[in-house]
DNA sequence: CTAGGGTTAG
């Protein structure tokens, strides 16, 4: 049976989204959009786009496409600086990976140089790409350019690469710094299973001398709550505070998730207080934990009035605010409230975001309420609002419920056209859908043929425009 | 001046 066509969404407006994750050309809900203007005319190829470095076609400037010699007698470090003065931090990658191509070898300057340009746009999946192909060993760059690629290494999740490059810094007899400690500590925090790591660190930093900052204390103790290490937290707490350590908002903050990731609500509520009374301000994110807490417990109303309560206190709630409380109302099956709560926020000016919309969707999944649906996949769509690996598989999801059996397929094959690799959580989802019409094992014979068709090459060439 | 931390969704 040929599956009817998927049922049409709501128009979109003209809107513009950056995300460089999303594919334009191949993305239905970005397609009929126009590129967002560039900031020169000369179209930007990706820097992973050129199998070969001589390519004609390419929109180099003019000296970028002579010979080898003519670039070698560039001073390119001073080029590339330029390009990065210059605020074009896209064209100094391409720059830079043409350097690495055509230079016998690239200047530790310029190594510098890109890292920190990418650091400072936040583009570290880029910057590990461009790094890896260098045989970093042989360099011995600044200490801050290091720290800013550990960094990039933590924030790509790739945490074993940070921790060899780690002890490649220190193996070249170079000093990290506080901040090179704090960005290790979160690489072994996000990491996860290294609580005797992170001690390890700490106790280096207090033999070298090193003072401990807020960075240090908020990094380790969300280290605690991640692992639910809630005595280990205490004990580092407390022996801050012994020890007369100014305790900021931030450490605070993750002291309080502590608790609230353990479920303890009258603890939470202790250190909340205990903010106020030692005279450290509590932000949005104070609240959105403590409601998170609320939430967690059970008592959703208790963390909805929590919103009066910022708005008394002059404390803007944020969009992770709304979010925490729908996905409890959609949790404790409280359907109406959880969509008036998207009414509330909307009307009030806030943007919902990606996760705001995956908790309403997977609320009408559970309950089944596809045509409700359709209708805020509408609103996510005219938002501009990018759907994610967690969007597109509760719409797999939801093509397992009664009478929306035969858009699984179809599902499936525009989720990967736009660039999403299905997780395993897509398959088993994909496989319960498949089995209430029939054909089990048609989900494999799909994800065999979508590896074949070479999505992930698709990915690689949307890193840029 | 430059490099770093805390909150949300299946």
């Amino acid at each position: 049976m040929k599956p009817k066509p998927f049922p049409p969404l709501p128009p979109r407006p003209p809107q513009i989204t950056a995300n460089l994750d999303w594919h334009p050309l191949t993305n239905p809900w970005t397609r009929s959009t126009t590129t967002p203007a560039s900031r020169s005319s000369l179209p930007k190829p990706s820097p992973f786009s050129t199998p070969s470095s001589t390519n004609p076609s390419l929109p180099y400037p003019l000296f970028f496409c002579s010979s080898k010699h003519d670039i070698l007698a560039l001073d390119t470090v001073g080029l590339l600086k330029a390009v990065d003065v210059a605020g074009d931090w896209e064209r100094a990658a391409i720059l830079f990976e043409w350097l690495i191509k055509n230079e016998e070898k690239v200047e530790a300057p310029a190594i510098e140089v890109i890292v920190r340009a990418l650091g400072r746009e936040s583009q570290h999946s880029l910057a590990c790409k461009l790094i890896d192909s260098i045989p970093l060993e042989n360099y011995e760059l600044d200490i801050r350019a290091y720290t800013t690629l550990l960094h990039a290494y933590a924030r790509s999740s790739k945490y074993q690469r940070a921790v060899k490059l780690f002890a490649q810094v220190k193996a070249k007899g170079l000093q990290p710094t506080i901040v090179t400690y704090n960005v290790m500590l979160d690489v072994f925090s996000k990491m996860g299973g290294s609580w005797t790591k992170i001690l390890g660190l700490l106790d280096e930093m207090r033999e070298k001398g090193l003072e401990f900052d807020e960075f240090t204390t908020s990094t380790v103790i969300s280290a605690c709550g991640r692992e639910g290490l809630v005595d280990e937290a205490v004990e580092f707490f407390e022996k801050l505070k012994s020890q007369r350590f100014s305790l900021g908002t931030v450490t605070y903050n993750a002291f309080l998730q502590v608790f609230g990731k353990a479920g303890n609500l009258p603890q939470a509520l202790r250190v909340f207080r205990e903010m106020e009374e030692r005279g450290c301000s509590r932000d949005a994110i104070s609240y959105n934990e403590l409601i998170a807490t609320n939430v967690r417990a059970g008592f959703c109303e208790e963390g909805a009035a929590l919103l009066d309560t910022m708005a008394s206190k002059g404390i803007t709630p944020n969009s992770v605010t709304y979010t925490t409380l729908i996905a409890g109302y959609g949790r404790a099956g409280k359907v109406e409230e959880a969509l008036s709560l998207l009414h509330q926020m909307k009307a009030l000016g806030y943007i919902p975001s990606v996760c705001t919309y995956n908790s309403v969707l997977g609320m009408l999944v559970k309950k089944s309420r596809t045509k409700e649906m359709l209708q805020i996949l509408g609103q996510m769509r005219s938002d501009g609002c990018v759907p994610n690996r967690v969007t597109w598989n509760t719409m797999l999801a939801m093509c397992g419920k009664r009478g929306m059996e035969q858009y699984v397929s179809q599902m499936f094959v525009e989720m990967t056209n736009c660039g999403i690799e299905p997780d395993r959580d897509s398959f088993n989802t994909l496989i319960a859908a498949y089995g209430r019409s029939g054909s089990c094992d048609r989900a494999m014979k799909l994800y065999e043929e979508m590896t074949e068709a070479g999505f992930c090459l698709l990915l690689q060439l949307t890193t840029l425009f």
